[in-house]
DNA sequence: TATTGTTATACTCTATAACTATA
DNA sequence: TATAGTTATAGAGTATAACAATA
C-alpha cells in the first residue's frame, strides 16, 4: 500500500484556514447586529430576506427551505417564530393543498428594512473595507464556481439529504 | 437629511452571498464528516488539533479560546467534554495558579489523527476542486488581508468581548 | 405510494451572571 | 482590584422519527 501523501498542501490550508475564521468572525458580528438591531437569528434574517425579494412576498415552505435550513422540521420551527412575531403569514397553498404557502407581513417587510442599514455596515466594514473594488470582484469570481460545483454535487452520502 | 447610497454594490453582494453560502455548505458538509469519524463537533476539533499542533500538546485555556470560541463557558464547556472523552487532561498550571493547562492525550492525538484524512477529503472535493492552484493562491491573498483586518479590529460594541 | 408539512422529543451548544481562587 | 476559570441556569437551535393529509 502506497503511504497517501497529504490531500492539503501549504497553500490550500492556508485558503481553507481563513476562509473559516473569516467567515466565522463576520457571521458572529452579524448575528449580532441582527440581534441587537431586530431581535432576528441568521436564518430568520434570511428567510425573511428571500421573501422581501419573492414576486408576492410568498414561498412555499419547501422552496423556502433551499438552503437556508437542512431540516423540514426546523424550518417550521423558524416559520412558526416568524409568524409568532407577526412577522409572516402561513396559509395552505390554492394549487396544491399539501403545500404550506408563507407569506411576509407589512411589519416583515418594516422589519427587514430596519435592520440592513446596520447589517450592511457590518459587511462593508468587517469584510470589503480591506479589498479593492478590484479584488471584491475578483473574490466574487472565485466563489461563483465553488458555490456552484457544491450546489450540484450530491453530498457524498446521500440519502439523508433528499429533501433540503 | 440627505438620501444614504445602499452600502453595497451588486459585486459586494454576490461576493457576499457567495462567500456565506459556500463556508455554510462546507462547514455542514465537515460537521458530519467529523461527527460520523471521530464523534467530534467542528469546535472540538478545532480545539483538539490546536492542541496536536502545539509544543507540547498544552495550551493555557485563555489560550486556546482565542479564535475558536466566544465566551469561557463555552470553552469550560467543551474543554469538560473533552476531558470526559479522555482526549485531553486538565491540570493547574505551575507558573500561575489561576491558570489551567489543558494537554491532549495519545487517545486524543489518535483521534485527530483518524478524522484527518476524512476531513481533508472534504474540503478538497468540496472547495478547491473547481479551482486552479493560482485560483487558490489568489483566494488565499484575498482572504489573508481580511482576516489580518478581522483580528486587529475591535469589534465595534468592545466592552462585550474584553475576553474572547 | 410519494410528497408536504407538523409535532414530539431529545440533545447540543451558547451565553450571562454569580462565584471561587490566585496575582 | 484584576484575572483565570467554573458552575448554574436558561434559552435558542437542530435533527430524527412518527404522524396526518393530500397528490
Amino acid at each position: 500500500m502506497a503511504e497517501s501523501p497529504p490531500l492539503l498542501d501549504p497553500v490550500q490550508l492556508g485558503a481553507y484556514f481563513a476562509l473559516i475564521e473569516v467567515v466565522d468572525l463576520l457571521r458572529h458580528a452579524i448575528e449580532q447586529q441582527l440581534r441587537e438591531a431586530g431581535d432576528l437569528s441568521y436564518v430568520q434574517f434570511q428567510l425573511l430576506a428571500r421573501l422581501n425579494g419573492a414576486p408576492e412576498g410568498s414561498h412555499r415552505m419547501t422552496d423556502l427551505a433551499d438552503g437556508v435550513v437542512y431540516s423540514r422540521s426546523g424550518l417550521t420551527y423558524q416559520a412558526g417564530l416568524l409568524e409568532k412575531a407577526g412577522l409572516v403569514t402561513r396559509a395552505p397553498s390554492p394549487e396544491d393543498e399539501r403545500s404550506v404557502t408563507v407569506t411576509i407581513t407589512d411589519a416583515g417587510r418594516e422589519r427587514v428594512q430596519r435592520v440592513l442599514p446596520g447589517h450592511a455596515e457590518v459587511v462593508s466594514r468587517m469584510l470589503f473595507q480591506p479589498l479593492s473594488g478590484k479584488d471584491v470582484e475578483t473574490l466574487a469570481g472565485l466563489l461563483q464556481p465553488v458555490r456552484e460545483h457544491m450546489r450540484s454535487t450530491p453530498p457524498r452520502s446521500a440519502a439523508r439529504r433528499r429533501r433540503r
